[in-house]
DNA sequence: GCGGCTGCTTACCGATTGGTAAGTAACTTA
DNA sequence: TAAGTTACTTACCAATCGGTAAGCAGCCGC
């Protein structure tokens, strides 16, 4: 009530971060409710279904890694230093690992048949950004997308498995895994721009 | 009825299918009892809970993993040679979709305070054979551990992509990528065997 | 100051959830 | 052949699920 359009955008970010961490079927009404210290009815008053508020928070998503896409993408001039920005400014970064969650829960579930797809645009502008370097320029799409799939999976697996390996091998050694994968990915990344093939 | 032990075994493969299909929460008993054409008390009667039948079906995905190491490593006779060997057979096949689905969906949902870690052994497995190259040989375990998850990152999210990737792109141009993406991927472990630092 | 919109709440709903209790039919062992 | 054991089934259960219906307090322009 203070804020008229504050209370479902906080709504929004409880569901992002309560779906990214337990998955769809994970949370329910209620829980997202309880979390936001309201009945489950004022979430279905602004989002009608469960689904519908799910659907708002993977829009969202898209949304925000577009717009990391051209943030970074102004720190450089050629389509080599933006990439390379991009993908530096989000590997292994613990702040990225909700998002990196959504995502791949959106690949896990995407079988049902729900036939939208709302990670599309993303991948579209990472592969026209690729496809503005010299490496790329004249690569089919297929080979593009290979090459920056080797990328984001690296990147994005290693993000949701820091609480398992923190588990499994410590913080410590973790955190030693994490600052090497960084420079690890960077080369990953160079390697990527500069192949020959 | 007819083979003591292998109704058992049937359900577990079917509890295996469904989870990894739509996760523990995205699939009740009644639905899995079901599929097997019995009742859910059925299920209940060899595995007493669900979290318990999950956990078995975890367990035997460790087994099967780990059992695919030594397989592909017999097939070698070099660290090296076993390594590319067990990458090569388990890169972009569709068959191993399932099982890269239920690792990933183990690992977002490892942060339920569930202090056992199933995919440990085959991890661990994993560092050792790759401790036995003569690249990896006196490296440090965290650098050999940030090496090969960007390898299994890119395999694991590559296999859980197919279906959402044909979706957007379209069968043959998927079928396209994933071959590219097979070569790619080979590269990729060989640059991990030999790579100077 | 009155009607209508917004942002909720309480009350309620049928369906489904995981799980318990108590059988029972078939086969095995003593 | 009697007693167990195995592999289930039917019958139930309280709790929770997503969702509907109706109402109500506060603010809005008129």
């Amino acid at each position: 009530m203070n804020q008229p359009i504050a209370a479902r955008e906080r709504y929004l970010e409880i569901a992002t971060q309560r779906f990214a961490e337990s998955g769809f079927h994970g949370v329910s009404l209620a829980t997202l409710a309880k979390d936001a210290g309201v009945t489950k009815q004022a979430l279905l008053h602004f989002f009608a279904t469960k689904e519908r508020l799910y659907a708002e928070v993977l829009a969202q998503l898209s949304d925000r890694l577009c717009a990391a896409i051209d943030l970074a993408a102004d720190s450089g001039e050629s389509p080599e230093a933006r990439l390379l920005a991009y993908f530096d400014a989000h590997a292994a970064t613990p702040d990225g690992a909700q998002d990196a969650r959504l995502v791949i829960r959106a690949l896990l579930d995407s079988r049902a048949k729900a036939r939208h797809w709302p990670l599309k645009p993303y991948l579209d502008k990472l592969i026209a950004l690729a496809r503005g370097t010299a490496r790329w320029r004249d690569a089919a799409d297929e080979d593009v997308l290979s090459g920056l799939y080797q990328l984001l999976g690296a990147m994005q697996y290693f993000a949701i498995s820091r609480e398992t390996l923190s588990g499994m091998y410590g913080d410590a050694a973790v955190d030693k895994v994490r600052r090497r994968f960084a420079d690890d990915f960077r080369s990953a990344v160079r390697g990527f721009l500069t192949s020959a093939r």
